[in-house]
DNA sequence: CCTGTTCCCGTTGACGCCCATGATGCCCCA
DNA sequence: TGGGGCATCATGGGCGTCAACGGGAACAGG
């Protein structure tokens, strides 16, 4: 039985990863799988938020920043944690403005915070999606690896530690 | 029935942040994001409000008052807070006029509270936005991070703002 | 007269739009 | 089954537009 062109099924989902090179202008290509998402999706406007701690950026829709929003709302708005919310949220972020080739270019804080200079490297995170230092991304997923493996070794029947 | 993607539009709040120097004449350009959100809110006029505790200014329409007011509000009007707080936020506060090539230009009082000198830092809040000496914005923003970061660390799992 | 303000101009550098190219993978058909 | 043709995609670059910026000139007020 033949399979014919059919949409696949993961399509509304950022998944995979995929690194790419920043020309000469400083912009970089979008992975074409995470456009016909962004697109599925309907945003037209990508945000980059910078992530707390880790050295990279996610990026999503404004529909990102309602969520977060909705978060500050439960706070006193008069009090500390709302405002450095509101300051991280809405002024540590940063537009992406996807050209008509499907590319984004990007601004010295996001290389700041990355450490990007050259190669960027894309991952998908569901309904978001992330960017990276490919360097750093290596090295974060040789930790998050470890830290797995050592969690599944150690929860070994009647020889859980902690 | 499930809405899934609301029509807001990037214009409507100001957002990211940017950096712009100051001429010879005081005068520094608000950012063109900005200018477009002031004009598609119908703000004709730009009022500053100083900062209580960093060393900014609140910048929005008139409405940014009434944001302040609910917060005297709040107090008692008898006590000395509530006349405290209205005599800082009614009286020190500046109007920033607005010329035809989207510049304001900055007063001493702005300059003597913020920092600035050469260089303004434009941060979107929202609803309003804030100028800042660019290196004092830097430190407070990761003094705000780190605060951030702690609080996350110290909420009980699952419960990841997210 | 001097200082500060407002309008208006030109410059420049960054960014968006468009087209070209090469690489890769898929499909159809011989 | 293999090869030609087509589609897709990452990448490079030319070029026009616009925002940020600098400065001249026309005011106004003190």
């Amino acid at each position: 039985m033949r399979r014919r062109k059919r949409p696949r099924c993961v399509m509304d989902r950022f998944l995979s990863n995929a690194v790419n090179r920043i020309d000469a202008k400083g912009r970089v290509s979008v992975p074409a799988h995470f456009r016909t998402v962004l697109q599925k999706r309907g945003y037209s406007e990508l945000y980059a938020l910078r992530c707390l701690d880790q050295a990279a950026m996610d990026v999503g829709g404004l529909d990102l920043l309602d969520r977060y929003e909705q978060r500050i709302a439960q706070e006193d708005p008069f009090l500390q944690t709302a405002d450095d919310m509101s300051f991280f949220y809405h002024g540590d972020g940063t537009f992406l403005k996807l050209d008509q080739d499907g590319r984004v270019t990007l601004t010295d804080f996001i290389r700041e915070h990355t450490g990007i200079t050259t190669e960027v490297a894309f991952v998908g995170r569901g309904s978001f999606f992330q960017i990276w230092e490919p360097a750093r991304l290596a090295a974060y997923g040789a930790a998050a690896r470890a830290r797995l493996l050592h969690l599944r070794q150690g929860t070994k029947p009647g020889e859980r530690p902690e």
